[in-house]
DNA sequence: GTATACTACTTGCAAAGAAAATCATTGCAC
DNA sequence: GTGCAATGATTTTCTTTGCAAGTAGTATAC
């Protein structure tokens, strides 16, 4: 850092930084059973039961909806999960888990529990709860601060 | 959260989402210099005398090397940098701001100091140092784990 | 000084994701 | 009911990125 060094942006570089390096790890954590760090968060969002529709994961993941549908292709191609019709509504989807997914999708969950469990655990338990609290309040200001913006843009 | 609910899963979590958040907010704070986050930080590092390799640059932006290749042919085109020939090393290229990438880079960083000032001011200065300290902590942890398991990985 | 290993960069290829256009269906106004 | 806007999903196209292979130059071993 030198003429660009402003205070906040060590934390802004700090949170980029451990972000790579928890993705990275996840990634490793991940690689046995052959999901991307998003396809596993999408098997997570899933139900042997009754699914959702594609939108709604595509909300929960915050991906565009042309993503989904790749990404969807991709995992029911390798027999992890299913489209069923929606009965109430023609053009949706209805995504569940095929017995096969709902097994990767354990061995993966026990896998990436164990990595998280690890590395989050260099802090402990007390540092763990402040940097939580932290990091909600400037969660829930950048989303405020987002949606602002937003706001302006659609004036414009 | 449900079944997979792991204590540490919220903090790892929320750093994603607040990640996720930043990025997004230095999108709309560099897109009126039709910057990306990658190709404002590689401006970042050049300079406008002597310049730095490309494998340097590389290291510093934690990519691979082709990536910079294409990055830098882009700023090229866009007559924001120049490559010079390394008088020590004919394979070598060194980086170096061009008048005009220069005076991009002033208005982007000061857009981007701006924007980051306005959202890491969402917390205190007390806050901001907690938050600081947690993650400095949190990072070079991660960076030694991740040392370990490319360790573990090496020997098989 | 020649062979060998290494380094700096580039290129070809494939995957991931986003944006915009499209299609089918639904729901609302009247 | 008919027309029209909104919604769910897909397809097409484009950009960005990583990986692997290739080229050119350097350094080391002998």
């Amino acid at each position: 850092m030198k003429q660009h060094d402003v205070r906040s942006h060590l934390p802004h570089q700090l949170i980029h930084d451990v972000y790579v390096l928890l993705d990275d790890g996840d990634r490793r954590a991940l690689a046995h059973t052959n999901l991307t760090p998003l396809e596993f968060n999408l098997l997570l969002q899933l139900d042997l039961e009754q699914g959702q529709r594609l939108t709604d994961v595509g909300a929960k993941l915050l991906c565009v909806k042309s993503t989904i549908t790749r990404l969807v292709d991709r995992l029911e191609r390798d027999g992890l999960v299913r489209r069923n019709p929606d009965p109430d509504d023609r053009r949706a989807q209805r995504l569940i888990l095929t017995p096969r997914g709902a097994a990767v999708r354990a061995e993966a969950l026990a896998m990436h529990n164990a990595a998280v469990e690890r590395r989050m655990g260099l802090l402990d338990a007390e540092e763990q709860e402040q940097l939580t609290r932290l990091l909600l309040k400037l969660r829930d200001g950048l989303a405020a601060d987002l949606a602002a913006q937003q706001a302006i843009e659609a004036e414009t």
